[in-house]
DNA sequence: TGAGAAATGTTACAGCTCAAAGTATAGGTG
DNA sequence: CACCTATACTTTGAGCTGTAACATTTCTCA
């Protein structure tokens, strides 16, 4: 029989250990190229996606809207990020990258501590695809908006791990 | 052959999501009882635990010292806990329980959501081992500051869970 | 056409989070 | 005892994060 309520206690627990390691390698990426996490993540949703509303970048990375704005002002400040108020629909702001932005991306480091990106190389495939399909359940469990999405995926079904 | 540059994007991208998750999850709590959710884990690690040092807390909720100081701060305001300084040792600060610490933390919700748990505790037992150990590997992987401390763990075998 | 609803983004605010610097105390060694 | 180091905690500063309230613009439909 499980004992749910461990296994939740548990769950909890190992999220703050994550959640807390990442900010801590936040910090470290800082001080590699002097910009966090988060930012090098807005710059480099725009380098892929091109001029893009806040909009979008917010869905592209799991921030909010407010809080993109905050990350851009900062890289706006600093010039990496251009705003570019829409001809058309003159709601929207498109955030396009400046030369600098585009260099200073060049000198990111990994967003993952080496130490993770070594040891999940190490694993074997069919580990990563287990680790990788439990963190995309979870994901999903507890992404409470998106109250149906959680029958759609079937990864972990043992076939597909194979 | 695995895509592990792939695979790694993907772990950055859920991790987000889950970041997000447990922020949203966090308002969320407020709402319910008016305390977030490092509070009531600092809260019950105090209850947990009795009179306890802030590096006790610290490391039981894992938060950095400085973090758990400024949360004392506010449940200090709001007269859910009391600092008592030791008598032998006076650089040590106990935080304290007070009666009203105690009332509210009973009007806590679980500080996972409903829909994580209901989803959770539909899962085989087989699968909420393999999410609990995916998500305790992570977590070690994660953690730099243990670089050995993966070898010690053996969550992962059958037995332990079952 | 004109009022209200909807969409896009920003601002205000409160709280979380860390590292680094600072304060106070304790322990050890000459 | 005096100094030096280590320990426990707090303060400071900067950034992240969300919600709610706001301004602006667009859309809808009567």
């Amino acid at each position: 029989m499980p004992d749910s309520p461990q296994h939740l206690h548990d769950v909890l627990v190992h999220l703050r250990r994550i959640i807390r390691a990442t900010d801590l390698q936040s910090k470290r990426v800082v001080k590699a190229c002097g910009l966090t996490i988060p930012q090098i993540m807005v710059l480099r949703s725009i380098e892929e996606l091109g001029d893009v509303t806040v909009r979008k970048i917010s869905d592209s990375v799991s921030l909010s809207q407010a809080t993109v704005t905050t990350i851009l002002n900062r890289l706006e400040d600093r010039k990496y990020v251009e705003r570019v108020r829409a001809q058309k629909d003159k709601r929207i702001v498109n955030a396009r990258l400046t030369s600098s932005g585009m260099e200073i991306l060049k000198t990111t480091p990994p967003l993952l501590h080496e130490k993770f990106i070594d040891e999940f190389d190490s694993l074997e495939g069919w580990e990563q695809t287990q680790v990788l399909s439990s963190l995309q359940r979870i994901a999903m469990m507890m992404d409470a908006e998106n109250l149906d999405a959680a029958p759609l995926l079937d990864i972990n079904s043992p076939d597909a791990l194979v």
